[in-house]
DNA sequence: GTTTATTCCTGACCGC
DNA sequence: TGCGGTCAGGAATAAA
């Protein structure tokens, strides 16, 4: 299931085959994803230049010399596959790759050329068709529906307790549901949420407002919880991201997260907490479930 | 305005 | 072996 940790593996595999590549051939195998894909989607591609790609929450975003950017959304299937080519003199615009050796699911393949991996294949592959591609003038991007209401990046410089303090103050729901919300933090999904409240002690049922400064300081809770965020994920990113049914990296090789869970599909085993006697619980909130230690998350 | 429930989709898995 | 039922979940959308 992609979550930050995993679109961020994604985009570091793509970008040597991507990044200031120029789009040869786009290979449109069906009208739509999750959302129909892009009107004229090869003709407003295909000659472009991406000129980096980058990556906002769990979207990828490839900018084009077109004044254009693609916005791409893994959902919870998508996976992209690199594939480099030998320079054989093929004729650019044309497709080569075999498509006999397409599966069902391949729904979008770029062919590109130029980048540091030099010619290549990247295909879009996608079972439960979850994700979605779409395009918006570069200079409005962030005004995008779907870009604008995107809260904090978890790794950048400015998550920290007095900031998650702040966001949590006026949040009657539950801290599973609150760390969810992508238009406070961006980029956490059910792993990662479960696992970041166990690392910080805290109960995923507990009112996010409990976090709130108090005295004017931000609590000591909301501290071990921003420190617990970067932690979970930075150790995700280092893995390869975390490969359960769906997710893999570019190259096809398994992420290796999934071995570090402490809690994530562990239910009714022991709790992992140095000296705690509890064991996980699953309960569901916000319909997903939760897993964590009623024992020492509090 | 805020919070919660539903919807989309298919593969994996379970029990009979 | 095969079949039907259930589950997984990100984000848009609808509903409360």
């Amino acid at each position: 299931m992609p979550e930050l940790p995993e679109v961020e593996t994604v985009r570091r595999g793509l970008a040597p085959a991507l990044e200031g590549a120029r789009v040869e051939a786009l290979d449109q195998r069906r009208p739509d994803l999750r959302f129909p894909l892009p009107d004229r989607f090869a003709d407003r591609v295909v000659g472009a230049t991406i000129t980096s790609l980058s990556r906002r929450a769990k979207y990828l975003i490839a900018t084009l010399s077109t004044d254009e950017s693609l916005i791409m959304h893994l959902g919870m299937s998508g996976s992209f596959r690199v594939a480099p080519k030998g320079e054989d003199g093929q004729t650019p615009g044309v497709f080569h790759h075999e498509r006999s050796k397409l599966s069902a699911h391949d729904h979008v393949v770029f062919e590109v050329h130029g980048g540091a991996l030099g010619p290549a294949t990247v295909t879009y592959n996608d079972p439960r068709r979850f994700g979605f591609m779409v395009m918006t003038p570069s200079a409005s991007l962030h005004e995008h529906p779907l870009m604008k209401s995107i809260g904090i990046e978890p790794l950048g410089n400015a998550l920290n307790g007095a900031l998650i303090a702040r966001l949590f103050a006026d949040k009657r729901t539950n801290l599973k549901a609150a760390l969810l919300d992508q238009s406070l933090i961006a980029g956490l999904g059910n792993i990662y949420v479960c696992e970041a409240l166990w690392r910080s002690g805290l109960a995923p049922t507990r009112e996010a407002s409990t976090l709130a400064k108090v005295d004017g300081s931000p609590t000591v809770k909301a501290e071990r919880l921003a420190d617990a965020i970067r932690a979970v994920l930075t150790e995700a990113i280092a893995a390869g991201g975390s490969s359960l049914r769906d997710h893999m990296q570019t190259s096809g090789e398994l992420g290796y997260f999934q071995h570090a869970f402490n809690v994530y599909d562990r239910e009714g085993e022991p709790c992992r907490t140095p000296r705690c006697r509890g064991q996980v619980e699953r309960l569901v909130q916000s319909n997903r479930s939760t897993f964590f230690c009623a024992t020492c998350q509090r």
